[in-house]
DNA sequence: TATGAATGAGATTTCATTCAT
DNA sequence: AATGAATGAAATCTCATTCAT
């Protein structure tokens, strides 16, 4: 499925006039950002990664500022949003006819999302609480576009008597939770540790299933 | 319940022989870090929060980090620890019968934590990915000693037929995973919703419940 | 002759890569570390001089210790070695018959090269005591090397006959003693007093072909 | 000889006003400034290694620069030149009827000097170049007073025929050159070498009794 | 488009000195 | 006399940004 592409990889091939020394620029940048955070890597640092001149960075990009941006915006605006939506019609056209499915295959798109762009996320993750740009950016695309087709989707597998009867963000929130919960502890906190995968997986989904049952 | 004290006036007590400077440089530095991120805080932004010379600091932490060390260790060390442990004598010694009453309790004093704690612990989120020791720091006295407890905490539990039988670890992880993510929605990331605290708690210990119950 | 040339010039030749500021930057900082010492120059005092931002020192020169260390290795390095040698080969291929006229030849040589580089050669023998590597270099490169050739000459015009038999190197440490103490007096200690140097150098000639001729 | 004690001692026992913390501040700096030189050695580097509060160096010194001078000149005022008077009494009063009799017995005396005071030597010889006060005071105590006398000397000698008919002032430059030129090539250059000092010595004495010598 | 020298504002750090206790 | 916290000026160094080539 190339929805899973890496979003760096959709980048370079979206904006065709990137030149050589911009795809190395945006690459170093991502890597030391990832690694040391915005505020303490320099821009003569992402340079000598990039293998370019200083002041080649500030021909493709105003302030350093502008390339926290270039990286992290069009990976809000151009690809989360859109991979989600694309699930969305998915489950709204029948394909997931149960929760449980819908969460399995919820998890593995995510997993190997998570995989394809570890880098960019950590940035994501990290930059955040600093930036109030980004801030506003994550609130209007993840929380609002995002939150609220999952909300109405809980709603629609609540109709479906498969899901308790509580108010639907609170089944959104518990179930985002659970499962970033073990994104994050298996890909942040310890990705070092030997994670049985699929069994942490299936966990999961049954601790998910269990607690919003229906049935009780 | 004096346990839940602000790690700040325990520090301040504990260490009597901090200076009226000192502890002023320590709570602009926690401000100003908690707000900013540590490195995009300036040694002189604090000096002149805190009403001090700029190398008065420097008198009492000899770098930067140092400073930064000075506020996040000691809350590692010697707050984080002490107060689960407590919370486990408790459980040990049949305060808590039953696992849904601990959690309730748990939920309850780590929500008073947060609540008084809430930059130290803005910093600690925050500055975990940039500096490898407080990483390092953090799996010893959280991810190891934290952790282990639990564990058996939760064993104790599936002994007495409360909890469902699977591995231990995972049961710790994904009732943190449930009760750190609600506390992280609540007070980090949409702090200015209005939740209605009661019901979501209310919730939440539902889920986790439902979740790992043994009836099944 | 081309070959009591200054140090600066031949440094400023030899590397053609550099800036018309660095040459400043490094002409400013002899200057200044020959009059008040490394440690009691500052590098905003050295830009000053140069006519430069103090930011571009260190553009070139990582710390103010690469500074100093830009200025004094190329010295020992590159430039007092090959002039001894030049000397050496000179009285090798026979050109000195007599200790005398060898002798007379140096000092003339090393009056030369004093006058041209006094600032540097301050330098050199101010901070050698305070900077391990520094001494270090100039073991290597005086010490070892320049030492050990004038030891083969020295027991060159003592198999001719024309030097007292004892160890040759207590022979060049006396000859060398009294040609620097008549430097160092004349140009550091009283360079202010008038001073009869056709005399003096024709004095000090006498003085060691009388304590070291074989005729006795 | 008690003459050739240590400039310390001496200087400890003619102030007995001295504190035990003055002593040992000063003898911190001493070690310190002739390790590192005056100008990169910090007070609160004293402090520490003396064992004392910072502000302590200053109730007894109004600024860093008085302590140097503090330990630098009383050891020139009142304990060199009283040295060499004391030597040159015993000359004057035909202790030694031979040139060659005092050079041996002044080198002897300098090298217990020398051994005895060695940190507070290297002081003297590293910081003159950088503080016009102590230049005036070397010229003033060595240069004028202690030159002059041994160019009287120089003359007693000469009437006596024992030395070459040149001016006196060359003598003594090159006997003084001649010693000390061993004297720091021993204790100061390459300490570690290993040297046979009663051979160099003799050696020394040889060359400067052949080169001065009148019988020619 | 790309370079890299240069900048200057500002960040971190040092340090001699003062002063209340 | 002694302390050591505090100072603030200055030192070293960093870094985003500009600009001539």
């Amino acid at each position: 499925m190339p929805e899973q592409d890496s979003i760096l990889e959709g980048l370079f091939q979206e904006e065709e006039r990137l030149t050589e020394k911009q795809k190395k620029i945006i690459m170093a940048a991502i890597e030391s950002f990832s690694e040391k955070g915005y505020a303490a890597t320099s821009t003569s640092e992402i340079a000598k990664k990039a293998g370019v001149a200083e002041g080649t960075i500030f021909r493709h990009y105003k302030t350093k500022k502008d390339l926290l941006m270039g990286i992290v915006s069009p990976m809000m605006a151009k690809l989360i949003a859109p991979f989600v939506i694309k699930d969305l019609y998915k489950v709204i056209n029948h394909k997931y006819e149960h929760f449980e499915d819908f969460l399995r295959a919820m998890m593995e798109n995510r997993i190997a999302f998570l995989k394809n762009n570890m880098p960019l996320i950590r940035i994501l993750i990290q930059e955040i609480p600093f930036h109030p740009e980004l801030k506003e950016q994550f609130k209007e695309h993840i929380a609002i576009k995002v939150f609220e087709r999952f909300v109405n989707l809980a709603e629609y597998y609540q109709k479906k008597g498969q899901i308790i009867d509580i108010p639907a963000y609170s089944v959104v929130r518990m179930t985002f939770t659970s499962i970033f919960g073990f994104l994050i502890a298996r890909y942040l906190i310890l990705p070092e540790a030997d994670w049985d995968d699929e069994k942490e997986i299936e966990l999961t989904i049954q601790f998910i299933m269990h607690g919003l049952s229906a049935k009780d």
